[in-house]
DNA sequence: GGATTCTTTTACCAAATGGTAAAAAATGGA
DNA sequence: TCCATTTTTTACCATTTGGTAAAAGAATCC
């Protein structure tokens, strides 16, 4: 909880009040590995900050699973679209190893608003930071190779190179499990 | 001015007053051909509403300049980022064709968010819609191939394929302007 | 009109990537 | 430990894409 406090203050200095009311809305659950906790097609209804563990965005737009995003100790994680405009989600989460997470749901996030001031600049400020990544990620695939790609992807998430199955970082970065086998051999 | 009211509208239903007082503060210019509105590096201050003409956001990573979006009539466009965060623009604004805008600076759009309760949903919902963009670019290029990008480009600007030099457009679905000259042959 | 410049096409070959399949390696559970 | 399952590597070949270069075509300016 501490690292959580820490992490929102980062985004918006909390008042000691505020931050009563926002701890108290997070409640802390512990998620076993392949736990599908947003599935496509349902509205996401909860926010997470993940504890400890791994979580990934996934799509299935052919039949084969594609991987949108990774989140890791310490990151917020939903799916964002769906949480902010209240749609079905287009992709679904998954849980790749036992996670802990504190989570939020949005009837208390749209509390928070009303009775804090920190919290919606929180959220605009979580928006603008995925906006952001997001531009990032499409610009890297206009610009870089594949091999450009994947040292991107290790300088970013390090730690994943250990626990996640090389095909879903394959389809993270677009290409096929092989060909991401041959690009890692050539070091 | 019809059409950029019946836009706003769109994305959030104006009282009469605030009709007035956003169509105060939209200012109509011309741009000619070829100009740079907003380059690398400077912090964007104003937001466009094409009423003529195409633009583009460029970026020159490598040396080459990489197209990151077309916007076309009915459309709004900045560097949304900088816009947003005040931060200094990566990508620069250049139109490709002589262009109208109405043109909104960040000044006046401060001063609405205060004035108005519509301006800040106006824009919560625009910044959602680039977003979502964003998202579906980079899944494009993670599921789809060159091919299929460039059918689904001319799907979404099919008037553009007349008047953008292809070179624009290779670049924007990432690959090289020959590359889309055989893709285009084959039909 | 004619020359200049920009744009598009085409050709050639090298490099990168995909698809199918099978073997090898690693993992997890009984 | 051994078996079953999952994951990774490897091989082979077809397809796609990139890079360089040159030719053809279109637009622009004087």
């Amino acid at each position: 909880m501490q690292k959580l406090l820490q992490t929102l203050n980062n985004y918006t200095k909390l008042s000691e009040s505020s931050t009563e009311l926002i701890t108290g809305c997070f409640v802390h659950k512990k998620i076993p590995k392949g736990t599908i906790l947003i599935s496509e097609g349902q509205t996401a209804r909860y926010f997470y900050w993940l504890v400890k563990g791994t979580m990934r965005g996934r799509i299935a737009p052919k039949g084969e699973l594609i991987t949108t995003w990774f989140a890791t100790k310490n990151m917020f994680c939903s799916s964002m679209p769906s949480f902010i405009s209240r749609k079905p989600s287009r992709e679904s989460i998954e849980a790749l190893e036992d996670c802990e997470v504190y989570c939020i749901s949005r009837h208390d996030v749209l509390m928070l608003f009303k009775q804090t001031t920190e919290m919606s600049s929180i959220v605009r400020k979580m928006a603008e930071e995925a906006y952001i990544h997001s531009l990032n990620r499409t610009y890297q695939f206009q610009s870089l190779s594949a091999k450009e790609r994947y040292d991107s992807f290790v300088m970013h998430y390090p730690e994943l190179m250990q626990k996640i199955p090389l095909g879903m970082i394959a389809t993270y970065i677009g290409i096929t499990q092989q060909s991401l086998s041959r690009i890692r051999k050539q070091l």
